[in-house]
Order: structure tokens, then sequence, then C-alpha cells
RNA sequence: GGAGAGAUGGCCGAGUGGUCUAAGGCGGCGGUUUGCUAAACCGCUGUAGGGGUUUAAAUCCCUACCGAGGGUUCGAAUCCCUCUCUCUCCGCCA
């Protein structure tokens, strides 16, 4: 949520920053909602010192005097009063909130100009993604691919999406999540396993929920969602708390399946590996200091982007253009690896810095040292990485003559083998 | 799942309808005293929203918050209902 102050006071650059994103968004409603809030608020305020002024007068009147019972038939009166108009109070307050949830985050100065994907900056490529392969070919035409991730047998078990990983499917995900922990721990990170399970005002909190409450699995009778990703729990952990300034910045990392519903997804965006509704993925968290965050965010990315370059596998990063920012994001990297098999890059994280958007939702905050006052933190979080777009690429790029795919060096420790049979 | 007991400020803890503006203590911050430390003494102490003033902040005024949400009442931390969580015992269980 958006800063109820900056909108009041500050219109205008609300408003570009709204236009820089390409959204549409009625402001003046949303500040004629405010307006009539507030009266409303005054309003009702006045009338409960009212109350409260009469309340200490009776104290000090005995009991069922003709005084005293002159005052509660005035009383009387406006205590329907005050019942009536904080019905109205709830309202107008409940109207607003939903008119401040329609306004998103602002983007960052840094962030390029454009309204659609075609403006995304490139910036940055690594490794030789134009190298020729002659074997490469998209990974679920691989022989043998069928043996080893299970996509039939795990339909039939549960729903198309949900495959087995069998034999060297299921050790090489094992390896890549060890992996990607062993990494992030080094990298200061604090390994976290978190409920995969969370309540609707966790949901809530990071904004999966009221809007995209169709891309969660719900739970019957208890009203529980399978998380969409671990930022949703770790995100969570400080909800409602104020942290120590001298623990800033913190740094968390987990490793979770993930739930996904993915409604309306379709075509080659969905075969193989590409796009599943249950997958593994290792996420990072971070709570800065507000004046950090721009510096963490690029560590962040760096972090993501070391494991990609450990495994060898050529990437590159795009910086978001205004019009490919999320609702809530200010500045986001996608971190894409090339999938030599489809010719095509396969997005594996997503390192975002919501400034203190998420973090006002979620009311995590942190007591400055020189005021003694509780500020907003600033979030951030990123993939490190997804585990089954990282396996496709691997996959395709690595496949040699005789069928098999050969580990990277880093990986090899963990695989226990330097090549994967689809026997 | 069953039975019982609980939930009050950063922490402990008193408070069974009206100066609760929540006692008292601990902790923390500031001060006095003081070779230093400690002790003693004095003062201060949470969160959120709104208003007013201001270049801005501080100060000031109002309101809300005693696990959450409803209800009763002129008036609720206190009485009633629902829910959540914690503890003890029983049952079940990897």
């Amino acid at each position: 949520m958006l800063d109820p102050k900056l909108l009041r006071e500050s219109p205008d650059i609300v408003r570009a920053a709204i236009a820089k994103k390409h959204l549409n968004v009625d402001l003046d409603a949303v500040l004629a909602i405010d307006a009539a809030w507030r009266t409303q608020l005054q309003e009702v305020e006045a009338l409960r010192a009212k109350q409260k002024a009469a309340n200490t007068a009776m104290a000090a009147l005995p009991k069922g005097t003709p005084e005293f019972m002159a005052k509660v038939g005035e009383m009387k009166a406006v205590s329907g009063q005050v019942k009536e108009r904080e019905v109205q109070l709830k309202e107008a307050e409940e109207k607003f909130r939903d008119a401040m949830l329609t306004v998103p985050n602002l983007a960052h100065a840094s962030v390029p100009e454009g309204p659609t994907p075609e403006q995304n900056v490139v910036f940055s490529l690594h490794g030789a993604h134009d190298a020729p392969r002659p074997h490469a070919i998209p990974h679920w035409e691989i022989p043998g691919f069928d043996k080893i991730f299970d996509f039939a047998r795990g339909a039939k078990v549960t729903g198309a999406g949900f495959p087995f990983y069998v034999a060297d499917g299921a050790r090489i995900v094992r390896a890549l999540i060890q992996f990607f922990l062993d990494e992030n721990v080094k990298a200061g990170y604090t390994e976290v396993n978190p409920p995969i399970l969370v309540n609707a005002a966790s949901a809530t909190a990071t904004s999966q929920l009221p809007d995209k409450e169709g891309q969660m699995y719900e739970t019957v009778p208890d009203r529980l969602f399978a998380i969409p990703t671990a930022e949703v729990p770790l995100t969570n952990f400080f909800r409602d708390e104020i942290v120590e300034e001298a623990a800033l910045p913190i740094y968390r990392c987990a490793y979770t399946p993930c739930f996904r519903r993915e409604a309306g997804s379709y075509g080659k965006d969905v075969r193989g590996l590409n796009r599943l509704h249950q997958f593994d993925k290792v996420e990072l968290v971070k709570w800065v200091h507000p004046t950090m965050s721009y510096i963490e965010l690029d560590k962040l990315r760096e972090d993501s982007e070391r494991i990609l370059r450990k495994l060898d596998l050529p990437y590159r990063v795009l910086l978001m253009c205004g019009g490919d920012l999320g609702f809530s994001q200010s500045k986001k990297y996608d971190l894409e690896v090339w999938s030599a098999g489809q010719k095509r890059w396969l997005e594996v994280s997503s390192c975002s810095n919501f400034e203190a958007f998420q973090a006002r939702r979620a009311h995590i905050r942190y007591r400055a040292k020189d005021t003694g006052k509780p500020e907003l933190v600033h979030t951030l979080n990123g993939s490190a990485l997804a585990v089954p777009r990282v396996l496709a690429a691997l996959l395709e790029n690595n496949l040699e003559a005789d069928g098999r795919v050969r580990i990277p060096a880093a990986l090899v420790p963990y695989f226990g083998k330097e090549h994967l049979s689809f026997a």
C-alpha cells in the first residue's frame, strides 16, 4: 500500500508514477473517498468526546438522582447517534482502504520507460548462448525423458503439471535444491524451513489476496492456502512486528515447493518443465534500511547470478520497464537462462525491490535508533533459483552425443556423479 | 477430538460496570549525587489515525487500542455470545 499522506499532499507525483507504469487508476476518486472518510471521522470523534465528557460528569453524581436521570436520557440520544454514525464511518473506512489498495507502488527513477515487455532493457549478458549445440533438442523430446520425469503418471495420480521425478530425475532435483541452499547460506542468508500452507491474513499481506485468489490452491474446510512462493511465509515472518534497527539488514532463504493453479496458461509455455502446478524453488527475502534498498537489490541480483555462473549456464539479466513492472514493485530484474533446445530464454529468477509498499501492508517496521520511533522497512525478494527451468536448461544445454547429460562441476558433489541418465 | 484453565503496555503483574488518563514492579532513557563502577533519589516511558500550528520538526488538541470480532448499557479491561491462540490432563498419531 502506498503512503496515504503522499497521495494527499503530492497527488501529482503519484499521478506521474502511475503513468510510468501504464496503469489506469482514478486518483481523483481515491482522493474524494479519502476526504469523505476524514470528514466522517472527525464528526464521530467529536460525538465520542461528548460521550466521554458526560461519562466523567455522571461518575461524580449519585445514581438515581433527577440530574443523573436527566443525563441518562440526554446521552441515550447521543448513544444512538454514535452507533449509527459509526456504522457509516466503518463503511467509509473500508471504502478508503479498498481505494488505496488500487493505487500501485511508484516506479523508481532508474526504471526504463515503456508500456510493454519489448522496452525491457537487456542489463547484462553472460555466457555463450549462441554457441553451436548440435545435440540440443527441447528437453521433453530427449529419449527417456518420460521415464525420469513422469508426467503421465502424475496426471493420473493428481493432474496435469504434477510430474513424478524418478531415479536421476529425483536425484537432480534434490541436488539442485541443496546446491542452491548451500550457496545462499554461504552468501549470508539464514536458512528457513517455513510452513507451506498459510492463512488468509498472510496471503493478504503479500497481496495474493484478494485479487489473485484464483491462482492459489485452497484447503477445505480450514481455508488455508498452498503457497505460490516461499515469499509469502518468509515475508510474513515479521508481520505486525517492530525489529531493532541494529538487526538490519536481515537476509533469509528458504526452499519450498510452490503451488500455482496457472489458470489461463497454454501452448509452448506449459510444455515439459517450463510451467508446472507444483515446483521447487529457493527464495531469498531481505528486510533492509530504507536508505540501503537499491544497493541491496543489486547485491540480491548478484547473489542469484552467481549461482547461474557456477552452473555454467548462459543467461541474461533484464531490467524491467515501467509497463512490465508488477503492481507492488519499484524496480525489478529478471534473470533468464538460455534454453538451447527450445532456443528461447526461460525466466528463472525475479529480483524486486518493494521499498515500503509491502511493509506498509504487512506492518513490518524497525525502531529508528536516533528518534526511537518505528519506521517502515524496505523489503526485497528474489528467486535463487526456480528448479524446473534451471533443470530444463541444464538438460538441453548439456545434452551429449551419447544421450546423457553432463553435470556441471559445481553440482557433481551434490549429484554424486558426472552424468545424468534417462534409463 | 474431549475436559479444564488462561490471554492486560518491551517484560512481570493488579484491576468484577463510572477520574482507568490502567496500580505496582522490572527493564530502558534523561538527570542529581559520585575518583570509577554500583547504589540511592528525581523525572520520563506504547501503537495507530485524525485535527491544529509550522518552511519543517518539536510542542499542542481529539479519537481508538487490555487476544480478535459482535452484543448488552447513558457508560465495558470488567457482563454476555462467537472465534483464535497458549497451558495442563486424556485420546489419537510420524
